[in-house]
DNA sequence: TTTTCCCTCACGAATTTGCGGGATGGAATG
DNA sequence: CATTCCATCCCGCAAATTCGTGAGGGAAAA
């Protein structure tokens, strides 16, 4: 029996929850708090909580900034966010602070259970929307590539200098000699207009070259 | 009725799909091939699509590949790939190349029709498990992240040697001379464990420091 | 077949970096 | 008040870099 921790303030959401918790048959829910606060306060370190199911717009500490907190006190929990929000900057902080997982109010009873069992197993559940939002984000990144081409050679030896190694020591991975490298990197120089190694790594970063 | 068009090799599977599909309700699937080619031989440009399902292994042309073409072909459908294949670049690349969505075949097959119907109405139905991988590549910045703590100054330097400056224009960027960027550079070192600039500006945008 | 890339290698010089040593003053913290 | 941290500054030398200016060979394209 799974031990799920819920947070929302809206009673008759909560109650719903807990309700729909307790009958799933492998999940119990003995923790319900209306607050980040009342939850931090109502139970301890040792508490055993196998899943948080967190709303965002709470009273108090609001959702996001919770995330860290909670993790402090369950590091082996699972976070589900379940809230109304559905815009970007919020998703991609919680996503960032460390969820778990992120469903709508809007989704079905029964997805949100589908949703915890997924999480227990490892799982990421995501409303289709709020992946369609990542995938969107994701996707914007890469294809604003003004098209710098370089070549094989030019990347290996970009990825090497993303490590941390020198010339010399990129010379001796690659089996050539630094006069090589040496090339290499002023034709970097040229097709990304920089002229010393942290600008071409940072460019090179930026653009997802390497 | 929205019409789903069917790309997978495996006889049984296909059956199966086609028979849940068509006993859905709202879906039909009038057209079913076992082949990229075959599926761009037997349609044309006029066939109306809403939703393809499409299998990676195929014979001939591999999923991933076909991707672009079936968007040539039937711009305003959605293509859902299903797939036994959970391995990071694959999943990466078929998203990349403009899928709508990502199951697997182990998912139950009402999953699968939820799925359609999703994409349907705009979202991305991801397989949970895609969905975790796709979120630790999206901020696998955020979770290695050993509390360094830089000072500002250590910041606003790292910041000016990502643009390319080198420390003398630092210096004068900053108001300081040459040797108290150097002292910074040093401290910044120490504390990303590093031995030169470009392993730094390299280790610090991994960590979304700068 | 000429041209064009790409990879390879080389020398030399001026400049920059990396790092070993320092030092001072201010602010915060116990 | 002592300590710690931060920001600032300095010297010197070995090492690494930047950059101008070459060159040869192979593969692919024109």
């Amino acid at each position: 029996m799974k031990q799920v921790c819920l947070i929302e303030d809206h009673q008759d959401y909560r109650r719903a929850l807990k309700h729909a918790i307790d009958g799933s048959g492998n999940l119990a829910c003995k923790l319900a708090f209306s607050s980040i606060e009342a939850c931090l306060e109502g139970t301890g370190p040792g508490t055993g909580v196998d899943v948080i199911l967190l709303d965002l717009g709470l009273p108090g500490m609001h959702g996001v900034a919770g995330i860290p907190e909670l993790r402090k006190r369950f590091p082996d929990a699972k976070i589900l966010v379940l809230t109304v929000y559905d815009h970007k900057p919020v998703v991609l902080e919680a996503l960032a602070a460390g969820a778990n997982g992120y469903l709508l109010k809007a989704d079905h009873i029964d997805t949100i259970l589908r949703g915890i069992n997924e999480m227990l197993e490892g799982g990421a559940p995501l409303n289709s929307h709020i992946a369609r939002m990542i995938l969107a984000t994701f996707n914007a990144v890469a294809p604003a590539r003004p098209d710098i081409e370089l070549t094989e050679r030019e990347r290996e030896t970009l990825a090497l200098l993303g490590k941390g190694l020198i010339k010399k020591e990129i010379a001796d991975a690659l089996g050539v000699s630094y006069h090589t490298v040496d090339t290499h990197v002023r034709n970097i120089y040229g097709k990304l207009q920089v002229h010393n190694l942290s600008g071409a790594v940072a460019k090179a970063m930026q653009l997802g070259l390497i």
